[in-house]
DNA sequence: GAGTCGAGGTTATACGTATTACTTGGAGGC
DNA sequence: GCCTCCAAGTAATACGTATAACCTCGACTC
């Protein structure tokens, strides 16, 4: 009562009970199977009620020497893609007692920053985009158990990876174009050193490369609509014959080729098949609604986190790549007839 | 060397360096001036740097009686409006040496979880926004520093309150439209009890009573584009005169407004007027492009930490509503006559 | 009726840090 | 030559928790 300025600790609800910190400390842990009796267990919760008890978390980390909290590092918030990432990883991470900071990557928070210093939080561990670029030192610096997502399985220093099947959805874009006769292709791509893009770029190569007669030019671009917009008009008003479909890295970019076609008076998908990838909301309020690679969002997130664990408890992660699925919509149409 | 499996203490820095680990702790927390020579300074610093030494947070926290770390709860993360309040909370937060970790409400994240089992790092204080609704009695529960964003001032339980002049944004935007020769309207609004939405309405109400001969009506949506798609294609739908402008809380549901109206076959903006409010990068990629009310999210942010700051400094958080601009864009025009 | 055992606790301790209070070996003052 | 004082440290301690180790007392066993 006297000192009510300051939180309650567990000796002040012993003192309350009328019991030793002790009893306190394990009835709150649910411990106390055998050693406390059932009367003084609910006395002693009661006393913590009263209080407004809530346990130093500070001290409880440091006495158990782990803080049950990963970091879940992304790039910029947005789109709701990682937003999805999140709700996966934060839910299988609460299934098993665990919480998950977010750590979006710096990019404009100010002067490249360390992201420990930022989530002050103690972390049991790290699962990382690998479009977190600028993180990526500051992560490795630190000897944090590991998961990189969407990054190089061979080149990931021998941290886990959890990768979506990103090279069979440009795979299958690739063929649906080619299937809709689509010989002339332009390549939106974006303008960010990630390997998930980079497995973009030699996938769609490479499809396209086994289909004699087809051609295909690259435009590179900042992800966003503005930079997407003025990179594929650009591309699209070069000289030589004009390309039929467009496969956008992702849909934003798409959404930028979607003004740049306006702006040029070429109608999607008459004139001009488009692609993104993604599916993001964002698809569908496009006119015509995109054709893009439906990604689960929340499926890696899970994956994530149950890399992680796996890595916490010295067991080997899941392998496998997480599959996706093409969703074709109004934006992809057979090219007229030149 | 014996024991490379654990990290190093500042004990074990102390001991490389030939120190105690008092010495440690005050040249690494840069409070040797008079107390360590320059040389032992440089010998600590080594060792440390050796070590590849990591103060433990939990152990500081516990000793400092504080974590220099907030929580920033936010609702979904499913546009970057949010993203850009944590980058401008962030940025404050950095500069005086604090931490932002960011809390998205749960929303399937599980059975209705404590924000605080989530982020179990300890917090010296906490800003809520008014969207995140679920995580709001939990917060309550603790006593923690707690700054409101954009929820009635007068309503708060004394904790202090940032907003965006959000009413002074819906009379800029009916303003315009009766300046353009609106008459009847259609207000799409957000289904989610919150106080930035009921500003909304009411705000719209009271602009447009005072105006003889206006007619409102009001349609409720979840915020989704789908959601506000069928929410406006029923109100369009609906007998009776139909309204010439659509004014919908935000960009996420005037992009559902635009596909309700190419449904059923009205141009925007011949046909109807449509204004959103938050100016996401959706609005620019939508055709035509949105008028709405541009929102400064960083500012907002901004705002929001350093009325944090000045609670837990015991100071007044300054007052004041940030101002909002209005941004028209192609989507509203005259009535046409009928 | 001595020994055992388990229920129902308590006492003591360590986690790693930051900081206060103390120590010590000179150098300088007079 | 003695006192003072400062530079350059060190020893000790507390933060709040979880848990291992210990204690005590009554009921039971044989």
């Amino acid at each position: 009562m006297a000192r009510s300025s300051t939180r309650p600790t567990s000796r002040d609800v012993a003192q309350a009970a009328g019991v030793s910190q002790a009893a306190v400390s394990l009835v709150l842990g649910d411990k106390w199977r055998g050693r406390v009796s059932e009367t003084t267990a609910e006395r002693v919760r009661e006393a913590a009620r009263d209080l407004g008890y809530r346990p130093n978390l500070a001290a409880r980390n440091l006495r158990l020497g782990h803080t049950r909290t990963v970091l879940l590092v992304v790039p910029a918030l947005t789109t709701e893609f990682f937003a999805g990432v999140y709700t996966g990883a934060a839910r299988v991470a609460a299934d098993h007692g665990f919480g998950v900071v977010l750590y979006p990557s710096p990019e404009g928070i100010g002067p490249a920053r360390d992201p420990f210093a930022s989530a002050q939080a103690a972390l049991d561990g790290v699962i990382a985009s690998s479009m977190a670029a600028d993180a990526l030192t500051a992560i490795r610096g630190d000897q944090l158990p590991l998961v990189m997502l969407d990054s190089d399985p061979s080149g990931s220093l021998g941290a886990a990876t959890v990768n979506l099947d990103i090279a069979d959805g440009i795979r299958q874009v690739a063929t649906h174009l080619l299937d809709l006769g689509h010989r002339h292709f332009l390549h939106l791509a974006a303008d960010v050193p990630s390997w998930t893009f980079e497995v973009r770029a030699r996938e769609l190569a490479a499809r396209l490369a086994a289909v004699p007669g087809t051609t295909v030019r690259t435009a590179h671009a900042p992800i966003s609509i503005d930079g997407a917009l003025t990179a594929a008009e650009a591309a699209l008003a070069a000289p030589g014959p004009r390309p039929t479909a467009l496969v956008c890295d992702d849909d934003k970019l798409a959404a930028g080729a979607y003004k740049a076609a306006r702006r040029l008076g070429l109608r999607v998908p008459d004139d001009l098949s488009v692609t993104g990838l993604d599916d993001l909301a964002l698809a569908t309020a496009l006119d015509p609604e995109l054709t893009t690679v439906r990604l689960d969002a929340e499926l890696f997130g899970e994956r994530g986190m149950q890399a992680l664990l796996a890595v916490l408890e010295d067991r080997t992660p899941d392998a496998g790549d997480i599959p996706v699925e093409l969703v074709v919509r109004g934006s992809t149409a057979p090219p007229r007839p030149s």
